[in-house]
DNA sequence: CGAGTACTTGACCCAGATCAAGCCATGTGG
DNA sequence: CCACATGGCTTGATCTGGGTCAAGTACTCG
């Protein structure tokens, strides 16, 4: 293990009192920025108070006009199809970013909603497209996100059995809860049964006896939200066919072939 | 219909005497750009011969270095899973781009092969970046790109029966067919069965007999690779719970609302 | 403590997969 | 010009993973 990085602990500090509503500095969109730089975005971005669970961020249809930062709490997003069935696009975690499918209508193309009470912060798209062409490093960065969720979403809509899609799914939160600091190998889930069910196209009674399943063989231990990994080795060789997060991490390493 | 443009007419003339061999106005990128911009974006990019039916354009694991927008002929793009099992993510037809998922990694996260005779443009990423920090239209354009692949990839994720999904494919590219300016009910498909199948995640079987019954319903006229949309209405209420194309056509207007 | 919701478990069913021929273009060598 | 191989496509028969339906059970929150 790493020696603790106090430099980055002071500025943290700072970045607190400057901007005691919103410290980006856990987000993914910073990642690579410096102080200067990091400050210009703190300044463009709004927080927006705690969302309680099933209170809407946005909706289907509404107009675009900002990205959302999620510093705590979950949301997922979803749509509603014509005949009226809701499908999980997906779930958003702190840290990571949701909106970025309305950049292209003008309107935001699904809903999203708190699981757990959750904080965000809004950035105005007008004024990141205007900022990342001041600051590279962000125009960078917001590829790169807008990349990888391509790859992630490219992913999951390929063909695997339910017990890969449970097992990648698993994973993928697992290295999501570890980025945000937390134990990776005991997740709490913050949705329901019947979105992750949804999310990975399986009926919720297939997700409820897959983890039964994979209860009885060892793979994990679970009480009704929590979920504690016992056999990652196990869940991998599952799980690795997917590669949810879009980071290749799954795959043997590309830069050694 | 409104009357013919002359003055584009003109100057894509003039482009094409300027850059014989690769002239960027019908694809997705510059749209929207004048020809000043469009001309500095000719600049960066260079032509790549034909490639013929089954070589690739670039391999996963390859580092990534440019994007790719498709001149003439067709494209797919595939993952292998650590199982051996071919996965196809998408296909790319005249005027669209392939490689985007490349960019979070710098290694390209897919295969890209040929399926007829086709003719690319490379634009290289890093000159890509910098020009669109010239241009904000262009930088707006490659976001409104990627924002709606995000969309298009998923909605291919979520859970459509079987006829839904082969539907909403083929009116995808109905309507990929017509912004190339072909007619719009009168497809050739430039991919087998088999892709298809995996694209959509069925059984080559499931297509082959998805293609009959759509035929025998009045649907369509399928005489292998040739189909003929005959009954469109009918179509769009199959496939308009889906929208691969990510672009919101299907739903009922959001600004209407 | 009662009502509602999330979750689990069992019995049965079905959309679509798999297995197995056969068909039909196109190409190749004799 | 014709055997006949080859690969894409179709069609039929059968099988099965996961869905659906139907009870329960267990938290959670007024």
């Amino acid at each position: 293990m790493p020696p603790p990085d106090h430099s980055n602990v002071v500025s943290i500090t700072h970045l607190r009192q400057t901007c005691r509503s919103c410290s980006l500095r856990e987000l993914c969109l910073p990642l690579g920025l410096d102080n200067d730089d990091m400050q210009k975005l703190e300044d463009i971005v709004h927080s927006r108070g705690p969302i309680r669970p099933g209170e809407h961020l946005f909706r289907e249809g509404d107009s675009f006009h900002a990205l959302y930062a999620v510093k705590t709490g979950a949301l997922k997003t979803y749509t509603i199809d014509n005949q009226g069935r809701e499908h999980v696009l997906g779930f958003h975690l702190g840290g990571e970013l949701v909106g970025l499918d309305g950049i292209h209508s003008g309107h935001n193309r699904c809903n999203a909603v708190a699981l757990q009470n959750a904080t965000v912060c809004a950035v105005p798209f007008s004024r990141l497209e205007q900022l990342s062409r001041e600051v590279p490093g962000l125009q960078a960065q917001i590829l790169r996100v807008m990349s990888r969720e391509i790859s992630a979403s490219a992913q999951l809509a390929t063909e695997h059995s339910a017990d890969e899609r449970l097992a990648g799914f698993l994973l993928s939160l697992s290295r999501r809860f570890r980025r945000r600091g937390l134990v990776a190998n005991l997740i709490t889930l913050p949705m329901p049964r019947r979105d992750i069910a949804s999310h990975l196209r399986l009926a919720t009674e297939t997700v409820s006896r897959l983890f039964a399943r994979f209860q009885e063989e060892g793979l994990v231990a679970v009480r009704r939200r929590d979920v504690e990994i016992l056999d990652l080795p196990a869940l991998e060789k599952l799980g690795e066919a997917l590669d949810l997060d879009g980071d290749g991490r799954s795959r043997r390493s590309p830069q050694t072939r």
